[in-house]
DNA sequence: AAAAACATTGACCGAACGGTCTACGTATGC
DNA sequence: GCATACGTAGACCGTTCGGTCAATGTTTTT
C-alpha cells in the first residue's frame, strides 16, 4: 500500500518522550524546538505524524491515562485479598510520590492547567478520573461480597474519596518530598478501611 | 517624604485582578498584555511596583494563601464542636467546587505548573499545604481534647490526609462540575470521623 | 530507468512573548 | 514659578513561540 520509504522513528516511542516532557514541564512551557530535540525527529515529521501541539498533547494524555488506569486495575485485580491489594497499590503510590523526582501526575498536573474550555482535553480528564474510580469501586465492590468491608458502606462514595486522594497524593508529591507527608496521607487513608 | 503624585491606582487591588487572571488561566498562559488590562495599569507601573511577572505571581500566590489560610483557620476555629465545625468547612468546601465555574486551588494548580526548581516558589507552596496541615491538626487536637475523637488516632496522620483531601478536591472540582463526585469525597471524607 | 509517493531537514513566517525605555503629565519642595 | 521627583502611557526591543513550506533525499511501483 505504501509507496514511499518508511518512517526513520518510532511514533509510539516518539510519544513516549513527549509525554516525559510535558510531564515534568506542563504543556505551555514545552516548546517545539524542546520537544522536536526529545523526540529526536524534524518538525516537518511532528506536524505530519501527530497534527499539531495540542492534539500531541492530547495523545500523550491518553498514552499516559491508558497505561495508569492498566496499571491501577492490574494492581488491583491481583488474586488473594481486595482490600490487600489496595494496601499494596497505596504503599506502592506512596513510595512513588515520596522520591524526590516525582513529578506527580501528568493528568492532574494537566487539570490544572486546563479547564472545562476545550471539550477534547475535559474528556480525557473525566475519562481519567472515571477510570481510577471504577477500578476501586470494583475492588471495593469484591471486598464487600467476600466481608472484608461491612455491607452497609457506602463504596461508591469511598471508591471517589480514593480516586481523589490518589490525586491529592501526586499533587503534593510534587512539591514536598519529605516522606513524611505521603506516608501519613496513606496511613490515614488506609485506617478507614479498618474496621 | 513622596515629592511626586501618588499612585493612580490600589496597587492591593490590582494584585487582586492580576491573582484571578493567574488562578484562571495559569502563570505561563497569562500575558503581560492581559494583565495590563485586568489590572487596569500600565505596562511601566506593573513593572514599578510589582518587578516583573514571577514576581507578582509570587505575591499574588502569597495573597492567595494568606486569604485561604485565614478562611480554614477562622472556620475551624468557630466556638462550638470542633469537629462540627470540620463538617461545616468540608461542606462548604464541597458546594464551593461543585460549582460548574470552580476553578480549584491557585496553590494547586501551581503545583502543577512549578516543580521545586524555583526556591521561593516551592517555598510559598510548601508552607501553604503546611497551614493547612496544621489547621487541621490543633482542630483535631481540640477534638481528641473534648473527646470528639479517639485518644489514639493519629491526628498529624488525618490532618494531613485533610489536607490532601482538600487539594484532591479542589483539582477534581475543576475538571469535574457534576456535584456528585465532591459530594461522595467529603461524604466519605467526613464518614472517617464517625466512631 | 523513470516517476510517483512518502519522509526528512532546516530555513522561514507572522504573531506574541516578557521586558525596557523614552516622552510626557502631574504634584510637591524651594 | 521653576525645578525636581514621581507616575503614566505606549512605542519599541530582541527573543521565542507555534506553524508552514520549499528543497532534498529515499523507497517503491511501473
Amino acid at each position: 500500500m505504501s509507496r514511499g520509504p518508511d518512517k526513520q522513528f518510532d511514533p509510539h516511542e516518539a510519544l513516549g518522550k513527549a509525554m516525559q516532557l510535558f510531564w515534568a514541564k506542563g504543556y505551555a512551557a514545552t516548546g517545539l524546538a524542546e520537544l522536536q530535540a526529545q523526540m529526536g525527529i524534524g518538525r516537518k515529521s511532528l506536524y505530519d505524524t501527530f497534527g499539531n501541539k495540542r492534539q500531541l498533547f492530547i495523545k500523550a494524555l491518553q498514552l499516559y491515562s491508558d497505561s495508569v488506569i492498566r496499571h491501577i486495575f492490574s494492581a488491583l485485580n491481583k488474586e488473594g485479598s481486595p482490600l490487600g491489594n489496595v494496601r499494596r497499590l497505596m504503599r506502592t503510590l506512596q513510595e512513588h510520590h515520596s522520591m524526590p523526582e516525582s513529578i506527580g501526575c501528568l493528568l492532574g498536573v494537566s487539570m490544572a492547567q486546563f479547564r472545562t474550555d476545550d471539550a477534547k482535553m475535559a474528556e480525557v480528564l473525566r475519562h481519567h478520573i472515571k477510570g481510577i474510580e471504577e477500578a476501586f469501586y470494583k475492588t471495593f465492590k469484591r471486598a464487600q461480597d467476600v466481608g472484608e468491608l461491612d455491607g452497609n458502606t457506602n463504596i461508591r462514595d469511598l471508591a471517589r474519596l480514593y480516586m481523589g486522594i490518589v490525586q491529592g497524593l501526586a499533587l503534593i508529591g510534587r512539591v514536598q518530598d519529605a516522606p513524611a507527608v505521603p506516608r501519613s496521607i496513606v496511613n490515614a487513608a488506609l485506617a478507614t478501611l479498618e474496621t
